[in-house]
DNA sequence: AACTAGCGAACGAACGATCGTTCGTTCGCT
DNA sequence: AGCGAACGAACGATCGTTCGTTCGCTAGTT
């Protein structure tokens, strides 16, 4: 039995967080998962709420960091949504246990780290509603509300935290497939 | 002051249920919501566990009054799924804490009673199925994997549960008309 | 009209269990 | 010898739940 680091107590964290949600998740059965006791955590870090930050900031980060590169490119508004959907589609099937607590349990962060990441949250959304907004002015999509646009289409996408199994009958990229050809039809 | 039922204990469950999570919620936050001490809501309940049971069964029961409906009649399948759509939306809409309960805290409910669940919420699901399988066979839809389909519709309804507010900028029917003409172009 | 018996609702103290966390000690490596 | 990792007992708080008691209304009797 190896040492652990506070990398492995973050990992198992995202896992239990993810599987059974914060509040059903105890610092004791957090210490089962790494064969430890609930006690010994803290040599690694300081509180239950800050291993919930971390894993939340984490998640976000990997979304942010599509959204970054993909507005920085200069294709066309459709081909823009299409790697939002194959880069978000990635993130979640490659990230599984972050993403998911980063959507789902978020809620639960202490007041001061919640609004921190609404913003990130925000401005991830605010990417997917300009680029859709472009396509509407370009003609490539319907005319349509792009706020609500937006959100169907994250709607699709976030999703996936819930259903998508490694050993499913779908891959990931089968997956990112029907994503983008729904999503692109549903805009037209 | 007047007495409280059981009934408004099961509502009073279902909305801080679906706002903090079941583990997020103590049998005397519920109380002090109904003005009570948590202790008083067991001459009401037998249990916590039961409480949750409850109000995910009156979920998945408006849910499949819905899907009963829809599979009765004799409509085409295009038509079946857009009927599916609105009424989705407006079960959600209605009952926005009932549903929001049983899409997100039916994870946590005893063995015995998730499978139940479970099988209701499959299904819900293979009506989704089913229809669009018809549709594509009659050409409504193009070829595409049925299974897949649905998810991806059920996706874009159930999200409401996370983001619809009564407030909000668009109402009800809005909602319901764009994502009948999200998800039909998106089946094509 | 006054009184009272009955009963469900609510109280409030208390139960054992578990929660997040602390802290002095011990382990195991370098 | 030094030091981070892990232990394990213990803390006060809170959890779900129990239980004997009290409240407040209603129905029936006088």
């Amino acid at each position: 039995m190896t040492t652990r680091s506070r990398e492995d107590v973050v990992q198992a964290a995202g896992r239990l967080f993810a599987a059974r949600g914060f509040h059903g998740t105890s610092m004791r059965d957090l210490g089962d998962e790494l064969g430890l006791l609930g006690s010994s955590l803290y040599s690694h870090v300081d509180s239950k709420e800050q291993l919930l930050i971390e894993v939340v900031q984490r998640g976000a980060a990997l979304f942010q960091a599509l959204a970054d590169s993909v507005a920085a490119s200069d294709s066309p508004p459709e081909d823009k949504v299409a790697a939002l959907v194959r880069g978000h589609v990635n993130v979640i099937t490659s990230n599984q246990e972050q993403s998911a607590t980063f959507l789902n349990e978020a809620r639960f962060l202490p007041a001061d780290g919640r609004t921190a990441i609404v913003v990130l949250r925000d401005r991830y959304e605010a990417t997917f509603r300009e680029v859709i907004a472009a396509g509407i002015a370009s003609g490539a999509f319907r005319e349509q509300n792009p706020a609500l646009a937006s959100i169907m289409v994250l709607s699709v996408l976030n999703a996936l935290t819930r259903w998508y199994r490694p050993t499913g009958a779908q891959n990931a990229t089968e997956i990112a497939d029907a994503m983008v050809a729904f999503v692109m039809d549903g805009l037209r």
